[in-house]
DNA sequence: GCGTCGTATCGACAAATGTCGATACGTAAA
DNA sequence: TTTACGTATCGACATTTGTCGATACGACGC
């Protein structure tokens, strides 16, 4: 998928056009799957906000080849980034991209 | 899938377990479904806050089977209520657990 | 150059998913 | 008791998805 652009008001706010919600449902999509929201979790967590790719695939029990797809798929979201040093990639979450999947969630205007 | 509880604290604040994680991906992959996310929308954005299901086929475009089929997926995560009265089917949204999904995706404690 | 090691891609496969036509179920009106 | 109609379920199908072994790509050290 592309990049998750700021996308809509909250849905439950405002009527949603099938476009925003083509948009809004790819990713969560992304977010539907339970080793991508551990990888999410572990990387926010970790002192610095970075780990190593090789860091990944034993906490979360899933084999070198899958936990790159996994990765992939939430770099091609753009929740996190990755930065390749040396023979090592790291990954950083980025919280706006986040954000932006939990503003269309708020039940009010106000938050 | 069972009714969505409260689950957990934010998973970018605090290392999610395992059993979360399955939780709040089932959560997000009801979320994940463009269909599924306009008919919440158009139910929650209903003067009243009701609607009966035989005005959700037609704005949505899909069948009436297809629209059954995901206000079941709908209801069955607690995301919407259903209420029979005569031979029409009304939902409306239930705003907390939509916050529960919500909540996990908070950046920071305070929010 | 050559071997080592971390990472991404490929190929394959089982499982899950969205969709619709056909049909069964229930309620209400005639 | 029929008939009509809204809704849910069933069956089938094409598509998508998560997974892993095998392999290719790249960077580093020797």
């Amino acid at each position: 998928m592309e990049i998750l652009e700021e996308c809509c008001s909250p849905l439950l706010v405002d009527p949603i056009s099938p476009t925003d919600a083509d948009t809004l449902a790819a990713g969560f999509k992304v977010l539907s799957d339970p080793v991508r929201l551990r990888l999410l979790s572990l990387i926010a967590n970790t002192p610095g906000g970075e780990v190593c790719a090789c860091d990944l695939s034993e906490p979360v029990g899933r084999s070198q080849p899958t936990v790159s797809h996994h990765l992939s798929i939430l770099a091609g979201a753009g929740l996190v980034e990755r930065e390749q040093r040396g023979k090592w990639a790291w990954y950083k979450v980025v919280p706006e991209r986040v954000e932006v999947l939990r503003d269309a969630l708020s039940v009010t205007v106000l938050d």
